[in-house]
DNA sequence: TATGAATGAGCATTCATTCAT
DNA sequence: AATGAATGAATGCTCATTCAT
C-alpha cells in the first residue's frame, strides 16, 4: 500500500522551501538540489511535484505572491485611512518572513525582464492589487476617510509605487531600515497622497 | 609596436556592450560570447579586460550607475522645483536608454540578495543619489523652492522611493507605462512630498 | 529506490581507470573525459564521484601507492634476505601493472614540484614505506639474516633510493631495461648494501 | 638600423628563463607569459626565439642537462674513488641550482611517459651520462683505485640509479634531506659498490 | 511514491599562437 | 626585433533532467 501523502500539501512545502532557499542566497545560486534539501526531499522528488525548475519557481513566486493578496484582502474592511497605511506597511519587509518574501519578489522583477510569459504573470498580480487598493480607495472615500478629488486609480499607484520603491530599498539595505523606519517613511509619503477630506 | 588600442575605451565599450545584452534578454541569459558578439569582439577578448564574467557584470552596473549620477549632477543646477522633478523623471525608463539602463539595474537588485558584495556596491551609489538630492533639496528651500518645513534627508528618500518604485513598475509593464504617464504620477507624487512654502 | 550501487567500489574503479589512463598518454594529456570513456562512464559521473579532477588524480595516486604498500607488508613475513631483494623487485616496473604504476607514480614526481599539499602526501607514502622496510630489516637482522652492523633507517633509505633509481630509469627506457635487467641490477646493488654477517 | 642582439645569448636567457619558473611553480603549471615575464619580455618575443612552447621545454631540459654533463666532464680527470663520489653528489639538489635543477628534470620524467621523442630525448641523455660514467670507472680501474671485478657499465648505472634515487627523494621532501645527507648517504651506498682493490 | 545515479548540454575560463604595427 | 591585442580551440565543471529500481 503506498504510503498515503497530500499531494497538494506536499507542493506547497516544497514551494515554500524553495521561497526560504531563494531568500537566503538568491534566485541565480538556487539549485534544485538545495530546495531539495531544504524540503527535506531529493531532485527526483520535486521532478514528481513540478514540471521543472521554471515550474517550482514560478510556485515560490506565487507563494509570495498569494501572502500579499491575502494582507489586502484582509485590509478591504479598513474603516480607516491610517489603518489602510498600517496593513499597507505590513506587506514591506518589516519582520522575517516580509525580508524573505521581498528577496524572492525582487528576484523574479529581474527574471522578468528576459522572460515575457513571467512577466504577464507579474503583471496579473500587479492587476489584482492595484484593482484591490482601489476599490478600497473607493470605499474609504465613501465614508469620508479620504478626499473625493483623489483619483482611486492614481492613488493606487502611488501606493503600490511607495509600496515598491520601499520594499527594493530595505532589501538592499536591511541595516539602514529598520521596520520603524519604513513605516514611519511611508506613512509620510502616503498621508499626503490621500489626504482626508 | 602593437596595434595602438585604448585600454580604457575598449573597456568602456565592452561594458557598454554588456549593458545592452542584459537589458535585451536578461541577465540570467547573458552569456560571455553573447556580449563578445554584441562588443564585435571573442570570449578571448573580453578576458583580456575583464578578470572574469562578474567583473564585466559589475562594469555593466557602473555604467549604468554612472548615468544616473551624471543625470543627478546636471540637475543640481536646477533653480526651480518642477524642473527638479522633470530632470529626475528622465532617470525613468522614459526613453530606450532609461528602459535599458532600469531592466540592466532591476538585474543587479536581484544578484544583491544573494552576494553581500554586490549590496554594498549597490547600496554605495544609493548613499551617493541621496547626498546628491538632498544637498539639491536644501539649496532650493534656500531659494524659496520648496518649503522649510521638509527635511531634506527624508525628502531625498522620498525621491529615491518613487524613482525606484515607478522604475521597477514601468520596465515591468512598459506597456501600461508609456513615458507621459510615469511622467505625469511623478509630478503627482513628488508635487505634495515637495511643498513649495 | 534507486540502483544499487556501491559507491565506494564504484569510486575505486573510475580511480583504477585513471591509473590506466594516466600511465597510458601521461598526467598532461590526461582529460577527464579520457577517464570517464574509459570507466565507462561520463563526466558528470565523476563528478559524481569526486570533487574536481585534483581528487581524482589525488585518487588514481593513492591507487598506485596502496598496491606498493600491499606488496610492502607482504614482504614483512619474509624470514630470507634475498626473499626480501626479490619481493622489493616487485614494486618496479617488472610487468605491466607495475609499469603502468611507476609511470603514474612519475607523473605525481612532477606535479608534487608545484604543489605543495601534493609533496605533503607524496612525503606521507615514503615515511609509511621506510618504516616498513626499516622494521623487516631489523626482523632479519635478529633473525642473524642482516649484519648488525647496518643501520635499519639508513639501509631503508637505500633500498628506496634504488628502487626509485630503478624505477624512474626503466620507466623511461623500458627496452633497455626488461624485467631480468632490472632484478639484477637491483640485486647487485642491494646486496653489498645489505651485507649477511 | 636594427637593434644588435645577439641571438644564441638571447635564446639561452629564455631558455634560463624557463628552468627557474618550472622549477619554482611547476611545469604544468608554467605559462609562456610567466617564462615572458621572468625573461623580461613577451609572449611574442618568446615565439621569436622558439618554434613553440614544446621546443621552450625542451630547451629548458636541455639546460639542466648540459649542466649534469659539464659537471661529469669535470669529474672525468678525477684520480681518487672518493673524489668521483663527492664529485658526484654535486649533480644531486645539494645547492638551489642543483634543486633548481632537479625540479625540473623531474618534470620531465612525467612529461616523458606520455612522449615518446622526449623519451628518446631523455635516454640519449642518459647514454651519455652512462657512458661518461663508465669511461671514469674503467680509468679509476686502470690506476688501481677501483676493484677490477667490477663491470663498468653495471656499476655506471648503479651510480646512475643513486643518483636518480636520492634526487627524487631529496627533490620532494628538502626539509629532510640536507646537503650533508645526500652526501651521506650517497657515499654510503657507492663505496660498496665502486669498492677499492 | 521516492530515490539518487547517470547523463550531457551549456558555459566560463585558460592559454598557446598569430599578426598588425 | 619586439609588442601585446586578439583569437578560438580545448576543457573542467555545473546542474536540470531522466530513469531504473
Amino acid at each position: 500500500m503506498p504510503k498515503i501523502i497530500d499531494h497538494k500539501a506536499r507542493r506547497h512545502d516544497i514551494a515554500k522551501a524553495a521561497v526560504s532557499v531563494i531568500g537566503e542566497i538568491g534566485i541565480e545560486n538556487t539549485r534544485l538540489i538545495d530546495v531539495a534539501r531544504e524540503a527535506k526531499a531529493t531532485t527526483g522528488t520535486i521532478t514528481h511535484y513540478f514540471e521543472g525548475k521554471d515550474a517550482l519557481l514560478l510556485a515560490a513566486l506565487d507563494h509570495v505572491a498569494q501572502r500579499i493578496l491575502r494582507l489586502m484582502h484582509k485590509s478591504s474592511t479598513t474603516r480607516n485611512r491610517d489603518d489602510l497605511i498600517d496593513t499597507a506597511s505590513l506587506t514591506l519587509p518589516v519582520d522575517d518572513e516580509g525580508k524573505r518574501d521581498w528577496r524572492v519578489w525582487l528576484a523574479f522583477f529581474s527574471r522578468a525582464v528576459g522572460d515575457p510569459a513571467l512577466a504577464r504573470i507579474n503583471n496579473a498580480y500587479y492587476d489584482e492589487i492595484k484593482q484591490g487598493i482601489s476599490k478600497i480607495i473607493r470605499t474609504l472615500q465613501k465614508s469620508g476617510e479620504i478626499c473625493m478629488s483623489v483619483d482611486p486609480d492614481e492613488a493606487a499607484d502611488s501606493v503600490i509605487t511607495v509600496a515598491d520603491g520601499l520594499g527594493v530599498r530595505a532589501s538592499l539595505d536591511p541595516e539602514n531600515w529598520p521596520a520603524e523606519k519604513i513605516k514611519r517613511q511611508m506613512s509620510a509619503m502616503l498621508r499626503p497622497l490621500l489626504p482626508k477630506p
